[in-house]
DNA sequence: ACTGGGACTGAATCACAATTCAGTTATAAG
DNA sequence: CTTATAACTGAATTGTGATTCAGTCCCAGT
């Protein structure tokens, strides 16, 4: 008997970021996405449920990924807490900066999903909330950190900005360098706009 | 002859407004949308030409009042570049903050437009990004605001935090109350998150 | 008090694209 | 070399919901 011949499920899974990230998950069609994976529309079926599955498949390894590094990163003993807020956001540009399609594609579908039912991709986010929440906690209590912040308030701050910049870069690299990128965000976080007093 | 009613148009666009957001753009279905403005189905198409140009209609409505707020804002000269700052964040909550559901459209449907032809909705955008720019340089400028930091990138910093708050304002008011919203992030972005040294 | 024409209705039409499936192809096993 | 079985194909099917339209209903003008 034949053999699945091996990556075809990456093909249409990397064909799906390409296509989703152009045309938004309703805009996309699958027969593009098997086209530009090099496969038959039939065959996108035999690899996912339906469209949305691929949806799912593709959120779920990147939030996967983001958790794993976050945790370890909230994790570590060797950083201040002023050092783990760097390194976080580095992470999140370390995981979208490699490919401006994911970077769309986490922009602009993540809403999609949080509106579903499962609770899956909720408990990722919420648990990537959490997580900065206390490490904004942990330096507060070490004195690093203005104890007048709403911790929970500043993640999400970090969170919506961070997503901002990634979708500005994703649309134009060159308008919007990363490492420009990373280095402003940490500082207007940290420092704040004005001038020092 | 008979007379248009006078209020369907205006009871269309705030039941879309709804069903919008709740159900996203795609989800939403026309005849969710007559039934909860009170109308038949076919009396959607008497005033809008289609779907889409009931969600057209709604950002244009949304972004000419921000536009006009911003633009106020931005020409005062009884206000220090500081105090424009805040006065954009106020004026961002001003437009929001009477309605979650509006919070919502904006937050989750914005992206469609942009992806959109004509670039309206694009120059909108546009528009604010680079008044905030203008504000900030002139902060620059009096010495107001630090000079090393790329102002484009701040005013998106500040338009990707408001977002997200927006954002989780409008699915749980009780949890993110406005009025300590706009106090942090005004606090943040000002002061920046790093216990004064 | 009639009537012409626009407002209004909602069931029927129609377009579109997700999904299926009957047929074809490749290859592992004997 | 056969054959059985699973991979693969893409045209046909199907479900869905936007849009249309044939008919009603109202009322301003006469």
């Amino acid at each position: 008997m034949r053999q699945k011949s091996g990556d075809k499920d990456k093909r249409i899974a990397a064909a799906a970021i390409r296509v989703f990230a152009r045309d938004g998950f309703h805009g996309a069609k699958i027969t593009r996405i098997a086209r530009e994976a090099g496969v038959a529309t039939g065959s996108v079926y035999l690899y996912f449920k339906n469209k949305e599955s691929i949806l799912h498949h593709l959120f779920d390894a990147l939030w996967k990924e983001l958790h794993a590094a976050f945790d370890e990163v909230a994790h570590r003993r060797d950083l201040t807490a002023h050092e783990k807020v760097e390194e976080i956001i580095d992470r999140i540009f370390d995981q979208f900066g490699r490919d401006p399609s994911l970077a769309l594609l986490f922009v602009n579908e993540q809403h999609q999903l949080l509106r579903q039912e499962s609770g899956r991709f909720m408990q990722y986010y919420v648990d990537f909330l959490q997580l900065g929440e206390r490490v904004v906690r942990e330096g507060m209590r070490s004195g690093e950190f203005r104890s007048d912040i709403d911790a929970r308030m500043f993640t999400n701050l970090v969170f919506g900005a961070a997503r901002q910049l990634l979708h500005q870069w994703a649309r134009a690299p060159r308008q919007f360098p990363l490492p420009t990128v990373r280095r402003q965000i940490k500082s207007v976080f940290l420092h704040g706009l004005l001038a020092s007093r």
